[in-house]
DNA sequence: AAACAAGTAGACAGACTTGTCTGAATGCCG
DNA sequence: CGGCATTCAGACAAGTCTGTCTACTTGTTT
């Protein structure tokens, strides 16, 4: 284990400076956005040295993937404890979205952190790219895994997943331009009323 | 008319000082990001002096506001162009998709402008705001008009008009993800069985 | 002729950016 | 004790950023 000056964080649990870095990265990153967010401000924030910093993290791309992956991760622990007693595909998907609504009301609307990254980055570089299609991969197939359980592993359970998907980042962007949760519950509503359509 | 030094653009039209400082900034906040797009660049890209610039122009943001309101209209038109002819409703909606995949081509697969500024300034300023929710907001009214005329003016419609613009938005950002038109057929197939079921 | 509008070139201020580097200190492990 | 990993503080390089300013030119208008 790594790291001998440690933190506390929030909960009071013993984290290494990496994490320290990470947790600060990350919240930064996702308020104030990837490029208005200076090296030195993290630094600041966190208390730290900055050759500390470029001692974990060789360059500030390597921290956003870093952070892009805790973001994921933190995303799918947090749905997997939301959806923890609901077993009925059905339920599980229609519940994603309420989790997803509470998810960005706990994170200030700020959206989801891969469309803000590739808005704020269009011509990305190949580590930052690959991160976000890999996730945006997963959140893909979870809906597919969910759809073909839900409503039988039909040739159309694909469409049908990727029309909630559809529904689900169409409502993460509006909920991020309104500041509020009622796009997220129209496309809740209308998962419910494609999936009774069958 | 103001400005006497004009120039010529790529139709060989004579345009203002203005309209060239705009049609610049456009290509290159569209195309870098805004944070990522200098003064310097522009002016230089232009052929400009700096004071020129700023004296069309108090601001950045100011520039950043003309830069969104000449994207929607760019988006209006072309969208007008391509219906011409079309007068169904639901042809219409769905033309409208075709119209977005056409264009997120022809522009890169750069997503939407509205999306990217504020994914790009979370504590935006107060005119950008203002801009971006006044643009969103005409497009969701030109689904609910045209909603409905498709399937009379029922109290469903307002719901089926936000769905239908939960998957425009859906599909706008996933093509800027992905880089390709797919989603947006995907969620013009939604829009076409949705309407059908009604 | 004088005033004004609209443009030129470019220096400048003051702040910010990422990343490197020096030199020292600390704790652990063999 | 020696060596290594990890952290500190902060100066520094080399560049970027927005916005202001001076000094000048040009065409139009009064």
């Amino acid at each position: 284990m790594p790291g001998y000056y440690l933190f506390y964080s929030m909960e009071t649990q013993v984290i290494t400076v990496r994490e320290h870095i990470i947790q600060t990265a990350c919240k930064l990153f996702h308020e104030q956005g990837y490029n208005l967010t200076g090296i030195n401000q993290i630094i600041d924030e966190a208390g730290l040295a900055k050759a500390s910093l470029y001692y974990h993290f060789p360059s500030k791309e390597d921290l956003c993937v870093a952070y892009l992956q805790r973001r994921n991760k933190l995303w799918f622990d947090g749905l997997e404890s939301y959806l923890n007693g609901t077993s009925e595909p059905r339920h599980r998907i229609v519940k994603t979205f309420d989790f997803r609504a509470l998810h960005l009301e706990n994170n200030n609307f700020g959206g989801c952190s891969y469309i803000k990254i590739i808005s704020e980055m269009p011509q990305r570089g190949e580590k930052i790219n690959r991160q976000v299609l890999l996730q945006k991969e997963k959140q893909r197939l979870f809906f597919l895994e969910l759809t073909r359980l839900a409503i039988g592993n039909r040739k159309t359970a694909a469409r049908v997943a990727d029309t909630i998907f559809l529904l689900f980042d169409g409502g993460t962007v509006q909920c991020q331009v309104y500041r509020e949760v009622t796009p997220l519950q129209v496309a809740r509503r209308a998962v419910v009323e494609l999936l009774d359509g069958l």
